[in-house]
DNA sequence: ACGACATGATTTCGGCATGGAACTATTGCA
DNA sequence: TGCAATAGTTCCATGCCGAAATCATGTCGT
């Protein structure tokens, strides 16, 4: 289910796959074009298999019934990857993104050749138990991606400058895609998440690390150059590992605080129990989670400030977190609170695991054969 | 001199305007266009006597010579109002935003209805010196501003939802484009100073208050609603008169610094006395100087790391203090450097006097009459 | 001096997307 | 059974764009 489509068609097809299954008139409508516009471009849709008419639908007042279009999700097979130093995640999704396999194995080694083996080996798995070709192949990795081709800069793989969409492309038939894995994170909430909705929104992930993503006027922001791990927070803070005190990856980080209670306790901690503890009452583990959620409250005002976006979500593999820390989170967003009087409140809690990042980067595979724009 | 024109054939001009005159050839390759569609555009803008052809150019190479286009700055003008609760200051220009006439008058009581008066007076006046018509009037006021069209609340003049480009437009002939002053100031640059390379660029202005006009993908992001005036530096730092400690106006506002000088010599002190002070090493005002400057350098930190921009741009009535305390500025921009690696430096500084501000309503009334998209 | 050549500007022409007007299709209601 | 209302389609005028051909104007070699 590959094909070549006319450039406005394909915005129609996106449009239904993001914000849900509608008849002509009423894409009309949201899109801004006008009847007839909107029957040529679906007729090569329908054509192609794309879309499909469902039942009509009936409405109470009068009138001839409208036809809903709809994506036939299942027409699509993608497979998302992730790599960390640690393990390769993967998933196979359908258009909607929706998880249907699975697969994870421990990262072979850091070497390049052995990387690109083992990722066309997971996706020749999955594509095997999925029964049928691919449509797109999407990878990400932690670190800098030029042009969606170049790991340009990846301090946990220790890569820099490997053209690894080109490897990548040699070992497998569907077309392969590469991104920033925020970025994926962000791309998935812009079309299937919380970011639906808005046309500017950040990404906040806690987790090992602090990732950010920022959509504005519906496009990605590179951003990924000048990280918020260490945004200033409090000059008196912690230390990070790159020296720095009180800057956000020395408070927020999954390792800065499990670091600081086994500190505490003198004895190691893993980063649920630091949650556990501190729910349970726990003095110093409260502290820490009260401090990190309070950072994260603060950078989540300073964003605000900064872009102006009108919904931040927080998410993230340590994204409990926010639920522990609630109160101090709400104490950093307020403690500096500008001017701002907006009636809703933007922040959103997105709940993750660790194959949510593998999904990200199935989106990246999706977004690779559905251009936007 | 004012004529409506076909879509397309505006961007041109706006392009020569911005990037400065150029042939068709090279215009056709700036705008991604074909020299066809440049033949097409430029022909209604050169019978409008929008654009001139100036004297061919014979490049040393081969062939026939280009002919460059030249928008005729000179056969427009523009006035330009800014509106604070001391003073009304205006300027006129041409279509390049140069200054060629300027008054100031000492604000009337801030009733709606006396500002209005004094505003269409001002703007006669200017007129008349001006010996012509004006093209469009752009007036800009600190607070938020609604569609253009609304002051929704300025703290300053202590106005609320006053319709007050309906009311400027019913005193006067040229059409009247209503903006914040900030926007104001953030446009000018993107049209007329350090933005015109830059799709993306922030604006940080020192002053009175502490400003902030982003520019993302070429637009101008509306973020007056949650002010970068109370952005943290550090929880430990001096108080603002909303109770914050140590956020951005606590540090850099001109009342904060003469304030925190004049505490601790006992008698009061002006803006440019604190500077010049510090500059001739006198120990209090040179903290408050490092201060400023280092919490400076904190925001222009935070924004890279959030916004991702390229450059941004430090300006406003007491610009003077990057020039005291430069290596303060610089010692915070780089407390927290993440992982920036970028060759060039982003911050640039422009310097600004009070006329400045009416300048960037000049320029809202440029953009007025030229709609960019 | 004159023609080959290179390049910019212009004109012609056909392709393509768009949207309005008119038309058909389907439904509920009088 | 007509009428009103809404959905979808067909037809056509319009406008914008770019490829190719043409014209204009310069340099350079012989």
């Amino acid at each position: 289910m590959s094909t070549h489509l006319p450039d406005g068609a394909k915005a129609v097809a996106i449009d239904i796959l993001i914000h849900g299954p509608r008849s002509r008139a009423q894409l009309a409508k949201d899109l801004g074009s006008s009847a007839p516009t909107l029957t040529r471009l679906v007729k090569p849709l329908l054509a192609a298999g794309v879309l499909v008419e469902t039942d009509a639908v009936h409405t109470p007042g009068r009138g001839r019934s409208s036809v809903p279009l709809d994506v036939v999700p299942d027409a699509w097979r993608f497979v998302g990857v992730k790599l960390t130093s640690e393990s390769v995640y993967a998933v196979t999704t359908n258009l909607r993104a929706e998880v249907l396999d699975s697969e994870t194995i421990p990262a072979p080694s850091l070497e390049v050749s052995a990387v690109v083996t083992a990722v066309a080996g997971i996706v020749e798995r999955l594509r095997g138990r999925a029964g049928r070709e691919l449509d797109a192949v999407g990878v990400t990795v932690g670190g800098l991606v030029e042009d969606g081709k170049t790991v340009a800069d990846s301090p946990f793989l220790h890569w820099a400058q490997v053209p690894f969409r080109r490897l990548l492309a040699a070992e497998m038939a569907p077309p392969v895609f590469l991104a920033n894995d925020v970025v994926g994170l962000t791309r998935a909430q812009q079309w299937f998440g919380h970011g639906r909705s808005s046309r500017d929104f950040a990404l906040l992930t806690v987790g090992a690390g602090v990732g950010y993503g920022l959509v504005m006027d519906d496009r990605v922001v590179p951003t990924t150059v000048s990280p918020v791990s260490h945004l200033a927070i409090d000059p008196h803070g912690p230390l990070c590992p790159w020296g720095h005190r009180g800057c956000m990856s020395s408070y927020v980080t999954s390792p800065a605080m499990t670091a600081a209670v086994a500190q505490a306790h003198r004895r190691a901690v893993t980063y649920d129990e630091v949650l556990d503890l501190a729910g349970g009452g726990d003095a110093a583990a409260r502290r820490v989670v009260d401090e990190a959620a309070h950072a994260l409250g603060r950078a989540v005002s300073a964003i605000t400030s900064l872009t102006g976006v009108e919904r931040i979500i927080l998410s993230g593999e340590g994204i409990r977190l926010v639920d522990v820390g609630r109160a101090a989170l709400h104490a950093g967003r307020l403690e500096y609170p500008g001017a701002r009087a907006s009636g809703v409140d933007p922040v959103v809690v997105r709940p993750m695991d660790f194959l949510e990042w593998a999904r990200g980067a199935a989106v990246v595979a999706i977004q690779g054969v559905f251009p936007q724009r």
